[in-house]
DNA sequence: TAGTATTAGTTTAATATTTAACAGTTCGAT
DNA sequence: ATCGAACTGTTAAATATTAAACTAATACTA
């Protein structure tokens, strides 16, 4: 026998907000990346290559962060892009923890030619927002991602 | 050298609508999941325990669809969630495809239990907006999601 | 009714993901 | 200067996740 959820209004509300949300999130997500399985890459693959693309070359440590993951997780993926020629491992010499990541002249070519590809399906999808309505969305997520009022 | 993303107005804002979203779901979902630890939960699992508890027994694949998972994954999950005696596979004799899937009474004791603290969670995180603005995340996520103006 | 198409669930292979334990490196305080 | 704290990256073990190939069962269709 199903037992339909009977809370307050308010714990009805948020949990209704919470659903919607994180179920935005992933339909935009996997439309979004739906393009990057033509060239065999993960979505964690591609957020690793858009990270150096953008940011330039940065230690593991650091590209974890930018893509809220673990370190452990940055290992495989980079040893899987690795393998594939797209990154490259440098060891810091002046601090010999560190292994700056660089993108090989086949990564820096092939996110070139993806990432015009992602914006367009990013922009195509949240055509359906207006532009003040977009605005709103990212402002709402902000405050609450960071749980800061601003 | 980094290279800093040079796009049309309207391509930025996209863009960044769209990495806050997904970031603020990331965010939530991760501060909202953290007390499945204590009961050696994973996210999935709770989903499956969740769906069964407020809709009642369900095939596999309807399981999958609720939580946007592939039936392949589901076979793994539920393989998971019934070697901790959580729930049961019971085949339907009228149609032999298939598996409905039913909480044991363990499995409805935990879900029972876990589930106010997960509400409580979601709603002292979601204090933070006034609840116009949660009614408005809503809807925007819901415009987005579903690609539908409404 | 025979043959085909569809559907539910599983298996396999590959990658992702996290926690915990670990190794090596650097930093800091006494 | 040394010893312990903190940090970077890796490994191991467990679970998640998907696509593709597969089995079994049912539905459809000629």
């Amino acid at each position: 026998m199903p037992t339909s959820f009977k809370g307050t209004k308010v714990e009805q509300e948020a949990l209704n907000t919470f659903v919607k949300l994180l179920r935005a999130a992933d339909t935009l997500s996997a439309l979004t990346h739906r393009h990057l399985a033509a060239k065999k890459l993960t979505v964690s693959q591609f957020g690793v290559l858009e990270t150096l693309h953008h940011l330039g070359p940065l230690c593991q440590a650091e590209v974890a962060k930018k893509n809220l993951k673990s370190t452990a997780n940055m290992t495989t993926v980079i040893d899987n892009l690795e393998k594939r020629g797209l990154v490259e491992r440098h060891r810091n010499d002046t601090d010999r923890r560190y292994i700056t990541l660089h993108l090989t002249t086949a990564g820096k070519n092939l996110i070139e030619e993806l990432f015009p590809i992602h914006v367009q399906g990013i922009v195509d999808r949240l055509d359906i927002l207006t532009p003040q309505e977009q605005q709103q969305l990212g402002q709402l997520c902000k405050k609450l991602g960071t749980g800061q009022q601003n």
